[in-house]
DNA sequence: CATGAATGAGGTTTCATTCAT
DNA sequence: TATGAATGAAACCTCATTCAT
């Protein structure tokens, strides 16, 4: 708590002063960072009209730059690190990040499904499928990233994962 | 460091004759775990003689196993929660565990391209996205498994994986 | 403070305005809940002209309605709570409070034994036997009768305490 | 803690080698303090064999010499003034010191009663007369007695306590 | 006069580490 | 070699007090 007061530039006790504890502090961060995002998210997906693999394709897109660009991208980390103290931020983020985002994942899978684009294989593992780069991306940058000489190039990983997994998913063999 | 005393049936004290430090437990633990795992592997992958495919399915499948059911699964989890307190241990997992793991899955990969199967593809963003979803289903079982009343299908993830991932990198589309 | 200014209908920051500390909001509130209290129970006994008994019955009755249904019932147990950290409030209730207290109890005391009523018995031992069920129902009431299913009966007991005062007091024996 | 600590010339941290809390020390502290006191009394009142007058100032010169020497004195101060912070403290003491008491001393009263010794009076209230000088003087030792050039002469206040008690109880109107 | 945001010392509790036995 | 009592720094949190507006 000590530092997140530094760095917002005030005092520990201040941070009581909006915030009711530890916990509520990343529940707020996690619903401000997570809220406004899916619901774009939500938004884009509905209102898309063309190839799913072009949708997906951006999602993937949007996700990747979150986690080589934004400050948020420490959410996950601070999550899986805080668990074993806070076992209701654990809930929370289940229910309201990860649920809602496999869902939207769904969503996207099934329309490439229903318009036959895409295989039909089981969503529930194809959304984790589809995710899982970008999760180890974000624990990347901000645990390991700092003993390379080089940043490791995200977008690059992100264009790979989104070739692969376009090929692999396509209902005609992927060939063009 | 009480708990794992505990476990381990000495008392606190004792672990500090065998170790310097809550860190060189871990470090120690990691060795351990991975060391053998990744000379195995190494071995396996260095004396397989069939398709890249199938060596590529094995070892996921190995790995698979290991995250649904060994209690090192946990390792990730501890290392990405420790980090911020013991800096030294997110070294040593960079350069022991996830080096040496990606070198192996490079030579994988650089195998099946040698060898006609797979599309030259960026190993170094490949590798990880053979893991990632290795890695996934492992926070997932350390830390929000609890809350879902019937275990997710971690094989199942796994089989989905490779069958995406085998399709994606084929070197003839994917068509059989 | 929070509670008190949010009680008072203003905030932390005005009583600061009128009170130099927590401290002086006390002696305040003591001074002032006292204060008249004592005035008015000096006159009555001063002005009082029927037996020393009756007397004494009625300023017990009088603290027992306070301590039955007054807010201000709280102060002893505040001052008492507070004195760890508030030295000068504790010098202050002593002097102030008790002391004056005592004085009044012991003109009630001496009033009977001239007129012949009491027994001569050491009037800085009885004075604080008479306050002291007043002073146990203050602290139960503040801080036990929230356990009690049914209040317990503050009247009652000044009525046996009175009964048993003053037979134990009466020089003729309590004998009518 | 750092203050008892400091007393007991250990650290903060050692005390939550012995004790799961603040709560549970003073619990322990309660309870061994008082669990054998009125163990004692019990046997003590269920032996007796002589005029409960007689008992009853046995037991009231008990408690006058504890609160008069005994380092427990400050037991109910603490817990009055910790109330506000730990409510289950004031459940427990309310039960086992409280309760306990109270009970002991209706056995008392109603055994006087039952030998025609004493007249019948509401015990629960009675119970609390007899009590209350003691809490007094407890209060007064750890709260007050510093600010007094010489010390409050607690054996003398439980003599007259005695005294106008059992004039005031007895059935035949006190006189000999 | 009044506000309320901000402070910082102090409170309880945890836990990696040490050391006399 | 093993113990386990003890430490002390650091964590989360509270609250009396201050001060710019």
């Amino acid at each position: 708590m000590d530092d997140i007061a530094r760095r917002a530039g005030v005092t520990k006790g201040t941070i009581y002063l909006y915030f009711e504890s530890k916990d509520a502090v990343f529940k707020a961060l996690l619903a401000e960072s997570i809220g406004e995002r899916v619901a774009a998210s939500g938004a884009l997906i509905e209102n898309f009209e063309g190839p799913t693999s072009e949708l997906l394709a951006n999602v993937l897109r949007l996700l990747g730059a979150f986690v080589a660009h934004s400050d948020r991208v420490v959410l996950p980390k601070i999550v899986i690190a805080e668990i074993g103290k806070f076992p209701e931020l654990a809930r929370f983020y289940r229910e309201e990040v990860i649920g809602r985002g496999l869902a939207l994942w769904e969503t996207i899978l099934k329309r490439g499904v229903a318009r036959g684009e895409f295989r039909a294989l089981p969503t529930e593992h194809m959304a984790r499928i589809c995710i899982a780069p970008i999760l180890l991306a974000a624990i990347w940058r901000t645990s390991f990233a700092r003993f390379d000489s080089e940043p490791y190039d995200i977008e690059g990983l992100i264009e790979t994962h989104i070739g692969v997994l376009l090929r692999g998913l396509a209902a005609d063999g992927g060939v063009k």
